[in-house]
DNA sequence: GGCATGTAGTTGACGTGTCAACCTGACACT
DNA sequence: AGTGTCAGGTTGACACGTCAACTACATGCC
């Protein structure tokens, strides 16, 4: 191998602190989602795209690519939300071996009742700590960081 | 409540933009871990931890403390990491309620194994795609989030 | 000493995510 | 039509994290 390559101060304090910011802010948003709402991270995730939907519906697989989910986790996911009435599955008329999913009356009321707490939460916990040029930092640096991911074959992918 | 407040352009570029980075940055990471070594990332944070310790070792509540995580968390994966003979339980002389958990040869193995290609991973993937002015920026942006979620009674505590 | 209260740690139930195996229907090619 | 291949989706087993309940020891106060 190559010479091994430790971090910087610099770099160590922006990599730890990432990892430290990932970890308390998630919690807190989703501590305070939970309290204002009754939904989790992921169930806000899925009313909230499939509301801007036609239809409040939309194709599973779909779902799974908008969201980068895998199919199964999607699965799993819509099969406990169906549960608890918040969506429903119906077959897909085009094609036989799809589904789709759609928003139920509740699953609208909760979305509709938890969007504005949500992104006040948003606000106060993340972006309204932040400077303008801070906001406009961190979009460019976290586009760097998904241009590379997404590009195909870097060599990123352990993928047989 | 006060009027919503939605996310302008760049504020809604640089949030989805962090979500984004966030799922797949640790994919990415967490398999590149997984694939160089057989560790996951919460292995490689507790092996790490420890491993920095005297005589490698560290009280649990100390250890579930410095990594932020709770103790049933912590307690739960000991376990798991116990049975893959990582680390082993011993019993703590100054506190008869005590646990001390103990890397073993195995474990301390296993860290040194993955520690260098770990960082590699991280440079690849994230710190070195950075300017430094992108890296001082994100270390600025992650310390005012944290310290405004590490300041008690804001608001953000939804604790009883 | 005896009791209240707090701290350390474990456990079980449950929600969540991953992986691999599987079923079914679409599609192409002959 | 028949067959091979692929895409859409589900399922089961298992790893992981949270919450609440529980045990056991420590500590302070009477």
């Amino acid at each position: 191998m190559e010479d091994p390559r430790w971090l910087t101060d610099a770099e160590y304090r922006a990599w730890i602190g990432y990892r430290r910011m990932r970890a308390r802010l998630d919690l807190q948003l989703a501590r305070d989602l939970a309290r204002d709402s009754g939904l989790s991270e992921p169930d806000y995730d899925v009313l909230s795209t499939v509301s801007e939907a036609e239809q409040h519906q939309m194709r599973l697989s779909e779902l799974a690519a908008r969201m980068l989910w895998s199919r199964s986790r999607l699965s799993h996911h819509i099969t406990r939300m169906e549960q608890r009435g918040l969506v429903a599955r119906e077959e897909c008329a085009d094609d036989a071996r799809g589904t789709v999913v759609v928003l139920t009356r509740a699953g609208w009321r909760a979305i509709e009742a938890a969007a504005q707490g949500h992104v006040a939460s948003v606000r106060r916990h993340f972006i309204d700590l932040l400077t303008s040029d801070q906001v406009d930092a961190l979009a460019a640096i976290t586009q760097a960081v998904l241009d590379h991911l997404a590009s195909p074959g870097q060599d990123q992918l352990g993928l047989p």
